[in-house]
DNA sequence: CGCGAGTTTGAAATTCTTCAAGATCGGTGG
DNA sequence: CCACCGATCTTGAAGAATTTCAAACTCGCG
C-alpha cells in the first residue's frame, strides 16, 4: 500500500497504540499480557487534546467514551441548581475519566483540564464487545470502576469523619502517593487546583484550606510557596490523621 | 426424576431464580430481555440470610461474590484505625453488596444487616464468564457500578456542600424516592438506621440529626415518631435544599 | 416494672465560615 | 524594563453552624 502524496498527519489521526505506551501499569492495560494488550490497540482510537479550563465532557453530554489520560490534569465536579458546586475528583496521568456516564448514558459530571492535557478516547461499545473476548480486559476495566467506588468511600470518609487539617493531610498524601507511582518525587509538586478547587473537594472554603497550609508551614511539615509544595515531615501527616482528636 | 424420601431443604438449598423474582425491574436483571433472564438463572447461586446486626462481610474478607438484596436492609461502612466510622451507604432491597472487593481481590468495607435479610450470592467468577456471554448481563453489570459511582458523587455533594438540614432533607427526600420505586408509601416510612448512623452517613452528629428531625417536625413538614417518619411537605423539603443559603 | 438502648433537648465550647483587607504572583502593555 | 492589573492567596476578627457535654425522656423487652 502506498499514499500518492504526502498528506500531513493530524493530531486526530495519531492512533493510541496501548502496546507502545509508557503507562501500562498505571492504566487500563495494568495485569493484561502481551497478547492482550496488542488486542488493545484496536480498542484506542484517538487521542484528543484538551486546552486547561476547557471542558472533555459536561453533565448531560451523551455518554460515548471513556477517557485515559495520558498528559495532564482534570477535575470532576457536579453542580447544584443553586449554583454550589462539589469537586469530585482530581485526576492525573494514567486514570480514567467518564465512568460516571455508563450507567445513564449521559454524563453526569463536568470534566475540566486543569492543564493542557492530552487524552486516550476508548469508544464505549468497542469497549464492551472487545471486553467479552479479551477476558483480561474485562477484568481489568471491571478493576478499574471498583476502584474508583473504593476511592469514592475513602473520600466520603474524609468528608463526613475528618476535620480539616485531617482532611488537607489526607489530600497531600494521596497527592504524593500518586506522584510517586508515576516515578515523580513524593516530597516535591506543584499543585495544579486552586485553593478554591481543593477547598471544594474537601468540603472546606478556600481561607481554610489556606490556613491549614499556613499552620502546616508553621509546624514544619511542608513548605509551600503558593502552589508549590515540599513535604519536609511526612510522618508528621500521617500521624496528624491517625490522631483521634475525636470529633463528628 | 424422584427423590426417594423427602429430605428437608434448607436455606443454604434454595437455588433462587432471577426469571421468578418479583424484583426483576429494580435488580440487576433490569433491562435484559426474557432469554437473558433465564441464562441469569444458572449464575446466582445459593440465597443467604443475614441476621440483623451480622456482617455479611468485612473489611478484609478475600472477595468472591457480590449480593444481590432479596429482603432486608443493609449499611456499609469503613473505618478508620482510631475507630471512626464512616458509613458509606444505607442499601435496600434490590440493590446490590459487594462491588468494592473487584478492585483489590478483598472487601474494603463492611456490610452490616439492619434488620433480618436474605441476599443471593452471585459468584464473581461466573458473572465475569457469563457475562461475556451473555451481552445484556455485561450492559446491566456496567451500569450498576456506574450507578454506584454517580451515587457516590451525590454523597460528596451532600458532604462537601450542604449544610445539616439540607443533608437530612435530601437524605428522606431519597429514602422516599427508593420507597415509592418499590411500591411502598412515598410518604410513611420506618427507618431502619439510628440516628448515630443516619449522623455517620451525613457527616453529622446524632444531635444534629436529631435536632434537624425536630425542626423539620416544627415547621411541619414531616411527623418523627422515634424511627416512625411521615413527610407531610415534600415540597418544601425540596425547596429546603435549593435554597442557596450560601455557605462552605 | 425497671432496665438499657436509643433519642431529645439545653447550654457551653469549638471549628469553620464569613467578611474584609492586604499581599503575592504572573503576565501585559506602555 | 517596569508599572499595573486581575487572579489567587494569606491573614485577622467577628459570626454562625455544629459539636460537646450533660441530663432527662421514651420505648420495647425481659
Amino acid at each position: 500500500m502506498q499514499m500518492k502524496a504526502t498528506v500531513p498527519i493530524t493530531a486526530a489521526d495519531i492512533k493510541s497504540a496501548c502496546s507502545q505506551c509508557n503507562l501500562l501499569e498505571l492504566c487500563l492495560p495494568f495485569g493484561m499480557n502481551e497478547h492482550e494488550i496488542n488486542r488493545l490497540d484496536e480498542l484506542v482510537g484517538t487521542r484528543r487534546k484538551v486546552k486547561r479550563q476547557q471542558h472533555l465532557y459536561r453533565a448531560g453530554d451523551p455518554f460515548e467514551a471513556i477517557y485515559a489520560i495520558r498528559i495532564g490534569w482534570f477535575k470532576t465536579d457536579v453542580v447544584l441548581e443553586d449554583g454550589r458546586e462539589q469537586v469530585t475528583g482530581f485526576q492525573m496521568t494514567g486514570e480514567m475519566l467518564g465512568l460516571d456516564g455508563i450507567s445513564t448514558e449521559a454524563h453526569s459530571c463536568n470534566a475540566v483540564a486543569l492543564e493542557d492535557s492530552e487524552v486516550c478516547v476508548i469508544a464505549y461499545d468497542k469497549l464492551e464487545e472487545l471486553s467479552r473476548e479479551v477476558e483480561g480486559l474485562q477484568h481489568q476495566f471491571h478493576k478499574v470502576m471498583s476502584r474508583e467506588i473504593v476511592r469514592d468511600h475513602g473520600v466520603m470518609m474524609l468528608l463526613g469523619s475528618m476535620r480539616a487539617e485531617e482532611r488537607l493531610a489526607a489530600f497531600l498524601l494521596n497527592l504524593s502517593q500518586r506522584f510517586t507511582a508515576r516515578g515523580f518525587s513524593a516530597a516535591e509538586f506543584h499543585l495544579r487546583m486552586t485553593r478554591d478547587e481543593i477547598g471544594s473537594y474537601l468540603g472546606l472554603k478556600l481561607e481554610t484550606v489556606s490556613r491549614a497550609f499556613s499552620r502546616f508551614q508553621d509546624d514544619g511539615m511542608i513548605a509551600v510557596q503558593q502552589k508549590h509544595i515540599r513535604i519536609l515531615d511526612p510522618e508528621k501527616l500521617r500521624k496528624l490523621i491517625q490522631h483521634p482528636v475525636a470529633v463528628r
